[in-house]
DNA sequence: CTACGTGCAAAGGTTTTGCAACATT
DNA sequence: AATGTTGCAAAACCTTTGCACGTAG
């Protein structure tokens, strides 16, 4: 397979220095293009669903109209802010529990789960 | 105002019945045609706008892609089959207790959260 | 006449794909 | 030569809006 694939290797790099979380496809398109000089939206859309496929990030959707994607790692939930939309991480899962719940009350196998908690940054809720 | 409203009614209707639960537009729009002969996805759609600012209903989003609608009511949970898409309701809110939790490791001040759990509904269980 | 619901068409935004050009093995 | 990455353009999908028509008040 052909060595050079900058546009690939910057979007992995991005998501390896673990220096941001929850990227969208345009924050990632940014700024490759500001590593790289320029790179098209689509390679990096197609790097981006290359490293679904092999794993190494999650999809998320936190119903902003567009998906995001992080590193996979430990499961989390996140939290955004309803006045600007920043997001963070809950660094635990406050649902290991209440699988055995939900799966009893509906009948269904419960695989996985994600949650959104909305809310107000320090920031907005200073300026609220 | 003017009385005949029939697109907007049939979709009111829909809701309050509550035979079903997390309507997507679609399905809304094909179920008005069935009731009314013909309606267009932006009356269906314009009606839902409405219907959601009135406070009728609530829109929520699965990570399917596009929105859902349902009922405004005591706040609950979801829980979509992976295999087929079929949605159901949780008829408990499991994260009550959490939000101050989240509050205190993030800062955020949490006032609201969605949750939903994905994994195999009976039929696609049984199947697997 | 005025107000409003509707249908039709088109725009807007994000996601996805087809294809040709290009570089490396 | 063969394979795989990229850029460019366009398609696909869902959401949203502009506008004209028709109807009830």
């Amino acid at each position: 397979m052909p060595r050079p694939s900058p546009v690939t290797d910057e979007v992995r790099r991005l998501f390896e220095i673990q220096e941001r979380h929850a990227w969208s496809i345009d924050e990632l398109h940014d700024t490759v293009r500001s590593s790289l000089g320029s790179a098209d939206y689509s390679s990096v859309f197609r790097a981006v669903s290359m490293l679904e496929k092999q794993g190494l990030i999650d999809r998320i959707d936190l119903g902003e109209g567009h998906a995001r994607f992080e590193l996979r790692d430990d499961h989390h939930e996140h939290i955004r802010c309803d006045s600007c939309g920043r997001v963070a991480e809950v660094p635990v899962c406050v649902l290991d529990d209440a699988a055995a719940q939900v799966q009893s009350l509906t009948g269904y196998r419960v695989l996985s789960h994600q949650v959104v908690f909305g809310g107000l940054c320090r920031e907005c809720a200073a300026r609220a």
